[in-house]
RNA sequence: CGGGGUGUAGCUCAGCCUGGUAGAGCGCCAGCUUUGGGAGCUGGAUGCCGGAGGUUCGAAUCCUCUCGCCCCGACCA
């Protein structure tokens, strides 16, 4: 992509209406405008992250074993009625009328529509146990939305829904769940605690939050050092994870029983980007999900449901990876991996070893930006700064003389002259 | 939902107290000079001063109502 005509509008100076780092660099950076209170516009480049999380979230839910659909964002009322949550989940739901006058609402979780779906289309225990998730847009009318896309009222979520026969099925659902948001979050570069709801062990309540671990979190977390050691490792060991205390603030209790020493307990900050429960019957009871079982008799399936904040990660992410010149983005996420800074656009020389570069960097697949704007390099750097891309490629006149490039890494701030032929073999052109 | 704040140019903000018909910096457009970390000079465009009503000869400014947005608290992926 040439910058010249991506449509990236940045900003120099501070939005008054952000208050945290992560909302501020996306309003600088050209990712997000705000259209009402806690409702956004993702524009390119933006959305472009938007869709690398959600893509890395999809895989990881697919190597689990669940199965992607999509439901809709506005519901029908009667259902919720059947669950008896109309009237109980409040000012929270947006609730309206079409013009038949039929009670809608704008989705705010999605266990009711999953339970209709698989009520009216699974019959039988040989059908069993099932994972279905989609993507999709939630609304949730806030009382006091901040903090950009951490806090919005519309928000993109990944929400799974397990079905099982029993409660040891249940179990294994849960558990392959859990395993699949610790391998999601690392992969995105991000150091997510589970959190026990109470603070107890796993085994009790099947109920975990995952924090993600970052100075500017919004909640306090204390858990085990223990954790960090096994987190680091590439094969997660659940049952040892499951063991340590890993509680927010609220529910920390120095006297719990696997509540570890002063000298190893770690005190952090975390941003709640994922839930995961296990609910049992709540909903297949009240809204008659049942399969014949082996013996032919109906059973009640056991259900649990699992959720990450898509569009709040873009925000956990740049909270946890940013400086004070902008967002150093993880590569696994990053808008484009490479970007390439002309210092001198309309130089003969220059504009050949970036086009070139551009070339072939796209033809190897590499998603790559490339500034070739009438600017001065302070405003290139600055831009490039700002939106964080991994890599920048440099190529200014005096270099270029002598057939170099300048390669920074943005997560470091190392910077390397070397040839144009190394520097696009380092990137993987 | 309680408490507080704020709304003036694309952005950040001054002007309001003490009414006299709209400003700065940045950004944008044009030209010249610059050119390795958000350039300099010159010229230019841009505002129903959030909206409605009122007071007044006259309202961005004073009064009333209303809407939006932000912050603190209680609540949440």
């Amino acid at each position: 992509m040439r910058l010249s005509s991506y449509f990236l509008p940045t900003l120099k100076e501070i939005p008054a209406e952000a208050q945290i780092a992560s909302h501020r660099l996306m309003l600088r950076a050209g990712m997000i405008r705000q259209s009402a209170s806690g409702i956004y516009t993702w524009l390119p480049m933006g959305w472009r992250v938007l869709r690398k999380i959600e893509q890395i979230v999809r895989e990881e839910q697919d190597a689990a074993g669940a199965q992607e659909l999509l439901m809709p964002t506005i519901q029908s009322a009667e259902i919720w009625r059947e669950s008896g949550r109309y009237d109980a989940y409040g000012k929270e739901m947006l609730r309206f009328t079409d013009r038949h006058d039929r009670e809608m609402l704008y989705g705010p979780t999605n266990e009711e529509l999953i339970t209709q779906i698989f009520r009216d289309n699974v019959k039988s225990y040989r059908e069993l146990p099932r994972i279905l998730y989609h993507i999709q847009w939630k609304f949730r009318d806030e009382v006091r939305p901040r903090f950009g896309v951490m806090r919005g009222r519309e928000f993109l979520m990944k929400d799974s829904y397990s079905f099982d026969l029993d409660y040891e099925g249940a179990k294994r659902s849960y558990t392959a769940m859990f395993n699949a948001y610790l391998r999601t979050f690392k992969r995105m570069g991000l150091t997510a605690v589970p959190m026990a709801a109470d603070s107890g062990a796993i085994g009790g309540n099947l109920t975990h939050e995952f924090h993600v671990l970052a100075e500017t979190g919004e909640s306090g977390v204390y858990y085990d050092v223990a954790y960090d050691e096994l987190a680091a490792k590439d094969a997660i060991d659940l049952d040892a994870l499951s063991t340590l205390y890993a509680v927010t603030d609220e529910k920390h209790s120095p006297d719990a029983p696997n509540c570890p020493p002063p000298d190893r307990l770690k005190v952090a900050r975390g941003i709640e980007v994922g839930h995961i429960f296990y609910f049992g019957t709540k909903y297949s009871e009240a809204m008659g999900a049942r399969v014949a079982g082996p013996d032919g008799t109906p059973v009640t399936v056991e259900m649990g449901s699992y959720g990450i904040g898509v569009s709040r990660l873009v925000g956990a992410i740049i909270e946890a990876y940013h400086d004070d010149r902008g967002i150093k983005w993880p590569e696994a996420v990053a808008p484009f991996k490479v970007g390439i800074v002309n210092l001198k656009t309309g130089d003969a020389a220059c504009d050949t070893v970036c086009e070139d570069a551009y070339a072939k960097l796209s033809a190897a697949g590499i998603e790559v930006l490339y500034d070739d704007r009438d600017e001065r390099a302070g405003v290139k750097f600055a831009d490039m700064d700002l939106i964080g891309l991994p890599w920048q490629l440099v190529a200014g006149p005096k270099g270029v003389a002598q057939g170099l490039v300048e390669l920074k890494n943005r997560h470091t701030g190392e910077k390397q002259e070397l040839s144009v032929e190394s520097a696009l073999a380092r990137l993987g052109a």
